[in-house]
Order: structure tokens, then C-alpha cells, then sequence
DNA sequence: CCAAAAGTGTTTCTCATACACCCATGT
DNA sequence: ACATGGGTGTATGAGAAACACTTTTGG
């Protein structure tokens, strides 16, 4: 552990790890992802194209540190849902020219190596808040679906983290509850639940199920300016979903 | 089962990353972890204690590869179920003077910085093979719970790896079946279920149960020498397990 | 015969599903 | 009034759990 010639606090480590975060938002109808826009040039042509946010892991920092600051960076939040899913290691995720070019630039690193990546999964909420910090960076909100073609390895990381969503819902469901504002209601839940499931579910079902759950709370609140009878709305109680959970 | 010395076509790569395999065996009673033995010497002072097997990834391989590598080399088999779970990057989980020196001399490596692993969980039957396959190496069956301190991190890996084996029981039941022979009785199906989710579970109810279930097949076979009524034995059927669990 | 585990039957309860239907509200 | 979604009631069936019971085998 020789530290001898680290220059100033932090420095980004040459290890070839880096993170990257597949961030999603639910913005009423569709599961969005947020990607970041990237621009370069390779052998006189112009390239534009879209990839995860990530970053190289610096030599001071851990795994989650490392995920947890791209999310700050991006969006200016730090109470979010993230957990990492999965390292990908593929022997050609970094063997593209446009990538590997793209990547020294951005980092400074001299790409000699095939690089190793950890994915991290986030979930929040789509609101103004967000949107205004994202106004001037490079970052959009993309339905899913919609991508087109990533960078690196970042279509097949979203694919998966698709499925490790699913998986997540099933096992606890209380993480459901990141992508939705704090008052929702009970259609609005639905509607998330069949985005992510890929299946409809019947309303009048789901209400009774959702009505027993001690964990979600009714408020004295009803939705304004629908087209049709106004909707109660509820909130997600962590604390009472914790104690009927912990046993 | 060293690495210090490298074939030239294959090396080490040095960026700091290796796979960790968490490798489960039971006995029929308890679940057991697969260790190596490990000595040293530091300050002329000698250690003797044990860790998960692993190695760092080679530069042509991809950290699937890595993991099937180590678990090759150890027990000679191939057809094993081998999963990633998750990747360790601790800040301090290669300080430990003891593990940097053993690490150095192992691998050949220069450790001056953290790093990071990539653990994966193995799933076997604990047989006549595999026994004498493991004899002459430094690798032990261990009853977990009785393990001790373990070198680098291995210990928090060994038990998130156990979460990871209740939440993989609970969502694809199927691979609890690597871990038992091929022909098994439903008492021991049990027994390994109620190890796995350390709570007792109703013999009766049970049997049912998997009476019920059409891919665990029932065999003309039955147990010999106990001191009881002998138990039909059974096999698990994946096609028709597959079949029923695709849609 | 007895102990111990294999294997069966019965009952109860909870929960998911299907589906019919009434209620409230904006246009 | 009527369309639209909010919210309720009812019936059915599958499966989990509790538990008593019979069967088979070795000692």
C-alpha cells in the first residue's frame, strides 16, 4: 500500500472497475431510464450516440461510494433507492474503438485492458425537482423500449436489470413505492405494477389486496382535475411495512 | 493448485479483480462450505487459517470463465450450478497485512491498492468423486457455522452468500436440487430445505406437497439400511420442470 | 411388540381470481 | 345523461397449515 505519489485527496483508480447506474422513473404511464448523451469523433467521423452514467471507482472510495456519488453528481440526490445487481466482465465490453476512444478521453485512463463494470440499479421519482437539476446537463429521461442502440455493453445491462427489477418486486415489494410519488394512488401503483410485471391486473382485485395492506395509508386526499371521479390518495408507510416484514 | 508460475499465453491480469467461489455441499444433515487452507509467514510469525477459493481474472477470460476456472481446478467438475451474486469492493478489504502478503506470494502480484472481487455461489453434491478429487489438496468440507475467521472479507461474503441461497430457493426452488443426489428421499429434500430456511417444516404437509409437484419423479427404488420403514426414492426432472416454469 | 419414520386423510383458513355491479364526477 | 374510472360484494377454487391417523420396517 505505497501512497506515495497520490496527488491530491482523491484520485481515480487505474484498476480498470468502474460503475454504472441504470436509473429508472415511472412517470405515470411508461418505466423511463436515465441516459446520458455522448458525443465523440473517430477517423474524422462524428459519432452521437447514448450510455448509462457511470464512472471509473476511485482508489478511495468503495463499490456503492462510487455509485452513490455518479447518482449525486447527476441528479443532486442522495436518498435514493440503489443497489448494485450485477458485475459485468465480458472479454469485449470495452473493444470498441468508439468506446475505448471515447472512454480515454472522457477519463483521462489509458484504456489497455478489457474494463470490468459494476451495475447498480436506482430508483426514483420523476418530479420537478429532478427535471430541473437534469436542465443543462446531458442527461434524458428515455422510455423504455426506446433506447436504441447503447454504448459499451449498456443494452444488454439494461435488459437485465429489467428482469432484477422484476425479481426485486417480487421478493419485497416496498421498493415499488421509490418510483412513485409520495401521494399516489391506487390506479397509479397498478399501472406501475403492470409496466414492470407486463400484465394487466384487475382493478377491482388490486384495490381490495392494497386496501388490507396495513403499510399503505389513506389519506384524506382526493386526486383534482381528472377527467372522471376523483381518486383517493395514499402513502407508503416504511415503518409499518418493516414491522410486518422483519418476523 | 499455485499460480505462480504462468503459461505465457494466459496471464494474470493485474487490474484488481478476482472471483471468489462460495462452493455448498450437504451431507444429509448440514450445509457445508468448501475451504482452502492457508499458511504464511509474517514477522516470523506463521498463520494457518482458511479462505474461500479464488484467483484473480486472466485478461482472456471474462469473470464467468474466472469462477468456472477456480471451481475446475478445485474439484475437477464442470457441470456445476455457478452463479455470480454479487462484487466485494470494500476500501479496507485487502489491508490486512496478513492477506497482502499472502496474496502477493500466491498470485505474484503487487498489491498496492484495494481489490475487488466478484464472488459467485457453487452448488454440489458432496460425493464419493468429489472427495477424492479434494484429497491431497488443501481443501476442506466445512459445516457452516463452524467455520472461524476467515481471510480478507470471506467471512461477510459466506454469509450474504447464504441470503443469497434462501432468496435463490425462493424464487427458482429448482436449484436446491444440485445439491442433493441424484436419487434422494423427500425426507432429505426436506431436511436440506429446513437447513436452508432454518425453520422446521411439516413432514406430512410436505410429502404432499411434492406428491403433487410432476418433475420430482418417483423412482421403483427404495432406500436400504435404515432402522426404519425404507422411503421411496425420487428424481428431479428439469425438462419437465422447465416446462412448467417457462410461461 | 415397539420405536421411528413413511405416507394418508380431513379440516380449516387465507388468498387469488373472475366478474357483476354500484358510485362519483367532469363534460 | 353518459362515459369513465373509483370502489364494493360475492362466489369459487387452489393451496398452505394443523394435526390425527395408518403403514411399514428394523431392532
Amino acid at each position: 500500500m505505497t501512497h506515495t505519489e497520490l496527488s491530491p485527496a482523491r484520485r481515480i483508480s487505474d484498476n480498470g472497475i468502474s460503475v454504472d447506474c441504470v436509473i429508472f422513473g415511472f412517470d405515470g404511464e411508461r418505466l423511463n431510464v436515465l441516459l446520458l448523451r455522448r458525443t465523440g469523433e473517430i477517423g474524422g467521423i462524428s459519432f452521437d450516440d447514448m450510455k448509462l452514467p457511470g464512472s471509473p471507482i476511485y482508489q478511495d472510495e468503495d463499490l456503492d461510494e462510487a455509485a452513490h456519488r455518479v447518482l449525486k453528481e447527476l441528479t443532486g440526490l442522495s436518498n435514493v433507492y440503489l443497489s448494485q445487481f450485477k458485475a459485468f466482465g465480458s472479454k469485449t465490453r470495452t473493444e470498441n474503438p468508439r468506446d475505448v476512444i471515447w472512454l480515454e478521453k472522457e477519463s483521462g485512463i489509458k484504456v489497455d485492458r478489457r474494463m470490468v463494470t459494476v451495475a447498480y440499479i436506482a430508483l426514483l421519482k420523476i418530479g420537478r425537482s429532478i427535471s430541473r437539476e437534469l436542465n443543462g446537463s446531458r442527461a434524458i429521461w428515455v422510455p423504455l423500449g426506446t433506447e436504441g442502440s447503447l454504448a459499451f455493453d449498456h443494452n444488454q445491462i439494461l435488459t437485465e436489470s429489467i428482469s432484477q427489477i422484476r425479481r426485486m418486486v417480487a421478493l419485497s415489494p416496498d421498493c415499488i413505492f421509490d418510483l412513485l410519488p409520495r401521494k399516489f394512488t391506487i390506479s397509479q401503483l397498478r399501472k406501475l405494477y403492470e409496466t414492470i410485471l407486463q400484465e394487466k391486473i384487475d382493478a377491482g382485485n388490486f384495490y381490495k389486496k392494497l386496501s388490507v395492506m396495513p403499510y399503505v395509508v389513506p389519506l384524506d386526499e382526493k386526486e383534482t382535475g381528472t377527467p372522471h371521479r376523483a381518486a383517493r390518495l395514499y402513502r407508503f408507510d416504511r415503518v409499518i411495512y418493516r414491522k410486518n416484514h422483519s418476523e
